[in-house]
DNA sequence: GCCTGCCATCTCGTTTCGAGATAGACATGA
DNA sequence: TCATGTCTATCTCGAAACGAGATGGCAGGC
């Protein structure tokens, strides 16, 4: 056994608490076989780690015949001892983690307009519910800024988009597809339409540094298509508005027309060859990575958009969790 | 991290004793740089593993500034804790280790006669002394059979000799190398004597299956060289008794002939082209292996070897220790 | 502006771990 | 006597963990 650092003396025996439970949990299955079974270890394991045990003590500790095994008076000292240890290191477990278990505070997130649209709501009431010690400050913006903002260190979290493969250390919250958004009773009336085709519509699309215009800028360009940009607007809701009321198409995510799409006052067509895909990412300050409040804020956002995903409140897909 | 048996669940987080040292370490050096050095740990070791802590108990236990650290309160608690648990191991390891500060029993060792000859008596010495509740029973014996009786498990220990490098599982006491034993006033007069030359001498040598006269057998046949044996005795004192009187010579090891020789009584020329070496071995009775009285005996040996080999009352060399 | 001190992260080689296979020992039943 | 079953010990190998060393970022002092 290595020297473990603050006893660098060379094949000083430290124990280790995994020996410990394998020790604990042999003697009290009576064999290592049912004792592999109890504790899902190969018998194997729990052989060589008593072993260990024993030449690390320098003594025996289990008596082994066909039957199973026995503690000697040694091994009834250990299995006292290795007692009182596992029980108080589950209450220091229970003890550090009982102190997260109801964080509070205030938690500051930033989030798309876009994804805003069917998340901000669901999210909110999801904290109230089940963090009511929290208190969310969702701040709601264009992506652009709220990259600047980020970086920036002025939210704890923030909900971004990413259309890399790579996100880096941010939790992947879902996929989405780009779309034709279409004012009601206007052409194209296919399910899909090839990006080739998009330059017939008349686009209202967000400003030029607007990560949403740049993903699909960037797939338009690589594919010599060009679209006709008559509208450029930072608001999304000026955008869903102009199509509602006709005056233009616009290329968005589900997330941003979910509700008006659901109730026909626009309609979505999906874009084709290719069809383009960006990430929702969820971006955590470093800062603030270990406090209990983000924590439990972040792990609770990717359940609220799986949620709403399969309840068909979002269109778009949830990441495989490898 | 991976399931550790006794919790399978998946990422369940589970502290560590390393881990909890660290922690202690760092607080109490009041930075992981001061730790590290105190630890004899890389810094970044340190940090990496209270970094797990924090995440596992998802709460942050250091304030880190450019100072060093300071704890949090929960860091407090699990100082505290952490404390206590290191407490309980150390107290833990005294007790186990304590019942085998003073072994008691019977110990069987089996030994040949040419080391019987310079070991038995430091040896029982010794034990006397330093384990007053051990009796140690010596069984001396030509190699052969002690090979045999040792396989049976008719001892618990057994100081046997081998010729290859690899010795498996034995510890290697030291290392001897065979000479010619001359009776006094007889040529050779060098120092040494090569080895196609030892024919020229009437030899007394043990037995055919005896362990020293194997050893020196293959070798003399790799070297296409003859000896001339007069004497076959399977008893050591009667070999060198003839070569007291004159009427032999012998090729045997030095502790075999160690009091003799420095007594005047024999002399020793060394062999070489080549030099023809054997280890002296320890091997323990796996049966046996963590038997407290059997573990101290095994322990001891080794230190009363190097005290011959160093005070010169042993011709021969402590092997390096690796 | 440079130096110092401290912590965080990364890379890479080494060590440890556990699963699975296998062998040996022993008792039981046919 | 042989086959079977049960149990433990050992070995091999792939995966995971560990720690050293290097490096970068940050903040304060000179």
């Amino acid at each position: 056994m290595k020297a473990l650092g603050i006893m660098p003396q060379l094949d000083l025996f430290v124990v280790d608490i995994r020996q410990l439970r394998y020790f604990v949990g042999v003697v009290e299955a009576g064999s290592f076989t049912k004792a592999a079974a109890t504790l899902n270890v190969a018998q194997s394991a729990l052989s060589l780690h008593v072993r260990q045990l024993e030449e690390g003590f320098g003594t025996q500790l289990l008596v082994r015949d066909r039957t199973g095994v026995s503690v000697t008076a040694s091994g009834d000292k250990l299995l006292e001892r290795a007692r009182i240890i596992l029980k108080e290191i589950q209450l220091t477990e229970a003890e550090l983690t009982n102190s997260v278990a109801a964080p509070s505070g205030e938690v500051t997130i930033g989030i798309p307009s876009g994804a805003a649209r069917v998340l901000s709501g669901p999210l909110l009431e999801s904290v109230r519910s089940e963090l009511p010690r929290i208190s969310l400050k969702m701040i709601e913006g264009m992506t652009g800024p709220l990259e600047e903002w980020m970086a920036a260190g002025r939210f704890n979290l923030a909900v971004l988009y990413r259309t890399a493969e790579s996100v880096g250390q941010m939790t992947v919250l879902a996929r989405e597809e780009f779309c034709l958004v279409v004012p009601p009773g206007e052409p194209p009336f296919e399910d899909s339409i090839p990006l080739a085709d998009l330059h017939a519509f008349p686009l209202a699309v967000p400003m030029r540094n607007n990560n949403v215009r740049r993903s699909v800028a960037d797939v338009v360009a690589q594919h010599g298509c060009v679209l006709d940009v008559r509208f450029e607007v930072d608001s999304l809701s000026t955008i869903i508005n102009m199509v509602m009321e006709g005056k233009a198409y616009s290329i968005l995510t589900p997330s941003a027309i979910q509700k008006e799409a659901s109730h026909g006052q626009v309609r979505t067509v999906k874009i084709i060859d290719p069809v383009i895909t960006r990430s929702v990412v969820l971006a955590v300050n470093p800062k603030d990575e270990r406090s209990p409040a983000v924590s439990a804020v972040r792990k609770l956002i990717p359940k609220v958009v799986k949620t709403l995903i399969e309840g068909k409140h979002w269109s778009a897909t949830v990441p495989d969790r490898v």
